[in-house]
DNA sequence: AAAGTGATCATG
DNA sequence: ATGATCACTTTG
């Protein structure tokens, strides 16, 4: 089934742990997602957003359920999922799908770019999460490359990959 | 180990 | 208008 309002309006830690394992759907193609990382509003020094709202920000402010896409390094489209509270810049970054290593991997094999950028994965677009009943054990670690955050946020165990 | 790539944002 | 920065990938 898929993942509707409810299971996004949550804190994006939950959000982030309970995605993997999820499966991943974009115009008839689908992959499970392995791993994910959660970026946790204005006081996180590693979200977009903890320095306010700009115009690429805008979109984490919105409701959940939301898509973020951006371009990194110049290359990469990187695809979030907005959660939690509408007003929270909150999001989870979908970081790697089974077969597809590198969030910047699976973007480009599925074809995902900027222009699913403030997509609504809950409604009847081209992109969603399917809850297939498939349950996995889920491990924690650090954030990746994220050296410009605090000590204190780099720390943090905010990237959940399947065991 | 390091370059390639271009949107984004803070400066002037 | 300009320049630094970057939640990455590939190549050597």
């Amino acid at each position: 089934m898929k993942l509707g309002y409810d299971f996004y309006h949550r804190p994006c830690l939950e959000v982030a742990h309970d995605l993997v394992g999820k499966v991943l759907h974009f115009r008839g193609q689908s992959l499970r997602i392995t791993e994910t990382e959660a970026y946790c509003g204005e006081n996180d020094t590693a979200c977009h957003a903890f320095k306010g709202r700009t115009p690429r920000t805008e979109v984490l402010y919105s409701r959940a359920g939301t898509a973020y896409v951006y371009l990194c390094y110049g290359v990469h489209n990187l695809l979030n999922l907005v959660t939690g509270e509408e007003g929270e810049p909150e999001a989870v970054l979908i970081r790697a799908c089974e077969g597809f290593p590198g969030p910047g991997r699976l973007t480009k094999y599925l074809g995902i770019t900027r222009a699913e950028n403030r997509a609504d994965v809950t409604g009847e677009g081209e992109l969603w999460v399917e809850d297939d009943g498939c349950i996995c054990q889920v491990v924690t670690d650090r954030r990746v490359g994220i050296g410009y955050a605090s000590q204190e946020d780099q720390d943090r165990p905010w990237r959940f990959l399947k065991k």
